[in-house]
DNA sequence: GGTTGCTATGCAACGAGTTGCATAGCAGGA
DNA sequence: TCCTGCTATGCAACTCGTTGCATAGCAACC
């Protein structure tokens, strides 16, 4: 597994408390790697463990003590070490999906359920697209002048925006399908 | 959880046995939904339970007998229930995406590695777009001429290509973009 | 004759992920 | 004053998913 791996780079990127890499997973790592708050402090308990990381503890002022942790050389080696193996196979998960296929089993009511459902859920797509590009615009505003570390980051997130635009498109094709099965009635020729 | 959701439509799509469900986890449901057959024999296993489908043993010529199994009316109603509430959002898990992000940890020669790999991976999902090119023509050779079924499956199918030509762009880009952080040495002026 | 491979089903153990809950100090608003 | 919400960390129980193994008959190949 990789959650260990996904935590590494972002520690690499800039060591962070458990609390700040469950906001991370919320947001920029989120957009490829999810994981709750829970399972992040028991990584890392897993990983201090391991020696991958260390922590130092931080007192702030009105806000309780947090322990930021950084990569250790050996966690660092231990990236290097899954970097060079070969990426699995992903495991596709889409309800979505599944839920069109499933409305050839349901009634015209549910179908409109579905409609209204795939409204929202386009309305959420579209609004991360907006946050990836705003994102861009504030990240990466000269993308000729990236170090690696700026480069991989930016192609990532362009994968992103590129998923987004897809799956809008797609959600189209899917409206009007769905749309098409049960045509609203015309008012009869008087 | 939706693997029950996802083995219901199959069923109510055409009845199967465990072993069937399982090769088209590998193939037509897997698309969207993985599953092993360990994970379906399991689920099938608690479905009966829950009355949500029925086996009938059939003796087969020279092959051990099987189950097929089929959706009950309960099920068909669970179904319903289902696919009328909210989609859950999607938990992404994008391994290559946290690879491409660790590459700025490794030196240049784990980023040649990456490219190797990036192009294998590559060569994957070309193989995958051009089995389900080959799957729309074969299944979708009239597509106006479609009951509800078949227009829903379509529209999962297409999106599954817009999927992967949307991956290929993508991985395009993300060589196009290792490459330029290693640019190969070109020969000293004489 | 032995090996490999396919159909067909299943158990057991483990590891990963989810959900609910708990603590605790401080800030801000009703 | 009480309630809500944010920072910050963690335990316990449960479910889901993965991996390894087992059985068993038949077919094809070397």
């Amino acid at each position: 597994m990789s959650l260990e791996h996904a935590i590494l780079v972002s520690l690499l990127e800039r060591p962070a408390s458990g609390y700040e890499l469950a906001r991370r997973f919320d947001r920029s790592i989120g957009r490829f790697w999810t994981a709750t708050h829970q399972q992040i402090y028991r990584v890392l308990k897993r990983m201090e463990a391991d020696a991958w990381i260390t922590a130092e503890e931080v007192g702030q002022d009105g806000l309780p003590d947090k322990k930021v942790w950084s990569a250790t050389p050996t966690g660092r080696a231990a990236l290097v070490t899954w970097l060079r193996a070969p990426v699995q196979p992903e495991a596709v998960r889409h309800e979505l999906a599944v839920k069109i296929r499933g409305a050839a089993f349901d009634d015209a009511d549910g179908r409109a359920a579905l409609v209204a459902e795939v409204e929202r859920y386009r309305a959420d797509h579209e609004a991360t697209l907006a946050g990836y590009l705003t994102g861009e615009r504030r990240d990466f505003p000269d993308p000729d002048a990236l170090d690696a570390q700026g480069a991989l980051q930016h192609v990532v997130l362009r994968g992103g925006i590129a998923y987004e635009r897809m799956v809008l498109a797609w959600l189209d094709d899917v409206l009007a399908t769905l749309r098409n099965l049960d045509p609203p009635n015309r008012k009869a020729t008087p």
